[in-house]
DNA sequence: TAGATTGTTAATCGATTAACAATC
DNA sequence: TAGATTGTTAATCGATTAACAATC
């Protein structure tokens, strides 16, 4: 096990590895080894090692990992054996996706309300979770206690939701909009922002398409 | 002009200052600084320099950048200036959400049809597009011409989606699903994978909590 | 046993940050 | 002018990869 603390770098590459075991259980495959998840995932044989250690299992020599072993120990590592409560704020095209989508359960998290201004979607409930009104924001807080604020508003008013889940207690913040949020010290934001990832795609399209006339 | 060749780490920075600089155009601030953009982003005032100097724009000491200047050069560097024609696989949530979603015009690329294999979606039309059956995919390859193909599918399929596209000369591939896809070479992929954010922010707020305690 | 695989320590590589001269 | 800001070169830092002994 690699004493020190696990960078960001090393955080992101374990549901990857966690995905792709699950394909593995899927199929019934008993046995994988560190080169293995290396040739499918390209990374590296010897940092699929490292990064595996933090988890704290030890593979054996000649024989490699159980599968099952490795899931139980990628999930324990990655708190996504508790649940953490989460409420979403903006129930448009982004949000009511998530909402409709069942599969965050398994990964340390439950949606247990959603909120928005729109009078057409307040009442309604997308996948059993109700929708409120924004002024049901503090009350909501009080009651369910959620750690998690989900951002799926439009950017423009991402800022002023976010001060009003941190000045009501919230711990962290999940962003999908691509505005850079200004917080507390000590209040966590994580971004989803698909832009970064468009521009990279776009900008080596463009290179290869220039490359090969 | 930093010579040698972007990195991506850097690359996906620039869209995050883009969006910044749209914001500061839009309160019809004329000038900025690197610092100014700094502090902003939390983006270190020496790495937001270099990462500019990508584009060939050149400030003004003491007075720093024209705003317009800036974005101009950006949306250029990311050639977010011309239009690469995408084809999105999978209409469900996320897939519908996506298309719905106005704001990738200006961002290089245009979504020109849709297809999903659930006779309850084809022929409907979402934001204009019009949504095929999956048995049309040669056909619009061969008319339409997309660049980029985007993977909205359940994940069981995106390999499989992946490779009919691959056959009908895509040049690159959007994957919105957790699946590490196996490609040629020359195709290029870019992943948005929520897991990975999911779980630094799950981890780090778990953390949080045990150290309150 | 022989050899594949593990886990760790050392070397390399690249990205970030510090230092500083140039300039308006 | 003085000083804020630019742009670049050098130093640092951290992540990735190479090398290798241990082991089943």
């Amino acid at each position: 096990m690699v004493r020190g603390n696990i960078s960001d770098l090393t955080l992101r590459r374990l549901p990857k590895y966690l995905h792709f075991l699950l394909r593995l259980q899927k199929n019934n495959v008993e046995y994988t080894s560190a080169s293995e998840i290396s040739r499918h995932l390209e990374v590296h044989h010897t940092q699929v090692r490292k990064d595996l250690a933090f988890t704290g299992v030890r593979g054996v020599p000649k024989r490699g990992h159980r599968v099952n072993d490795l899931i139980e120990a990628l999930q324990k590592f990655l708190n996504w054996d508790v649940t953490l409560y989460a409420i979403l704020i903006g129930v448009g095209n982004f949000g009511s996706a998530i909402l409709n989508y069942r599969g965050f359960e398994s990964s340390g998290i439950q949606i247990v309300a959603a909120l928005d201004n729109d009078p057409q979607k307040i009442g309604k409930d997308f996948n059993r979770i109700k929708v409120f009104s924004m002024e049901k924001l503090p009350g909501l807080m009080a009651t369910l206690n959620p750690q998690i604020g989900i951002i799926t508003t439009p950017k423009d008013v991402a800022q002023k939701t976010t001060d009003a889940l941190t000045k009501n207690g919230i711990k962290g913040i999940w962003n999908f909009t691509p505005t850079a949020l200004e917080v507390p010290d000590d209040i966590i934001v994580e971004n989803v922002d698909i832009y970064p990832s468009l521009a990279v795609l776009v900008r080596k399209i463009n290179e290869k398409i220039t490359k090969d006339n």
